[in-house]
DNA sequence: CAAGTATATGATTGCTTGCGCATATACAAC
DNA sequence: GTTGTATATGCGCAAGCAATCATATACTTG
């Protein structure tokens, strides 16, 4: 598209809440240990090492933001990774900063 | 990619503070305004309708996160988007809110 | 029912950060 | 030099949020 959309202040307050809810290291390893399918909160919280308290509730976040999804089954509960664009960003992020870090390091020669 | 790459906590944090800059409405409207070509910041204040101090302080978070680039002419300082993969980000966020409240939406029925 | 396990949540603390005001810097014109 | 304009920055305050501790809820087993 050449024209770009213009949005309203309410949309851009939902995308910079959508970007704040990614800003987190903690969720980003939540994030990437759900990449190759779900997990219990046990199994994460031992992928993370993170204490129980705070690995449940960046999981309500990322739940409440519709980033993660949840299924119980009996006394545990397993998330995954409910947006697929969510592993999109993560790469594009990614590859903005190698590509960013590599140019830093070539300036010092 | 089949198998995905696993972070180290270094790099999730530069991960994260890189979705962060792009967590505030405010610098969100810069970007927006800043799609169709670079501006100076008294256009930018005008567009944005933020103050003058604050729309700077946003402008220096952006550049020092190599989001925007400064270009200085005279007395006006222009900006510009410089890294390109920031409009792409924006539109993964977008539609994934579109399509997420267009779920919501089609539940209310 | 009681006991044990998995997960969630209330309350507190400390840190970060966005905003507004005033002021400082940088540059141009005269 | 002085004055005026464009942009940046130091400071203080208030709001937001992540981390921790302790406790609560939910479920299973016996």
């Amino acid at each position: 598209m050449i024209r770009h959309a213009q949005y309203s202040n309410d949309a851009l307050e939902l995308v910079a809440r959508r970007f704040a809810v990614l800003a987190e290291p903690m969720r980003l390893r939540l994030i990437q240990a759900l990449f190759d399918g779900e997990k219990n909160v046990s199994e994460l919280v031992e992928a993370t090492g993170g204490t129980q308290a705070n690995v449940s509730r960046h999981l309500q976040t990322l739940t409440s933001a519709h980033v993660l999804g949840r299924r119980k089954a009996g006394l545990q509960v397993f998330y995954h990774i409910a947006d697929p664009t969510i592993p999109k960003l993560c790469n594009l992020v990614c590859g903005s900063l190698e590509k960013s870090l590599s140019r830093q390091v070539a300036s010092l020669s």
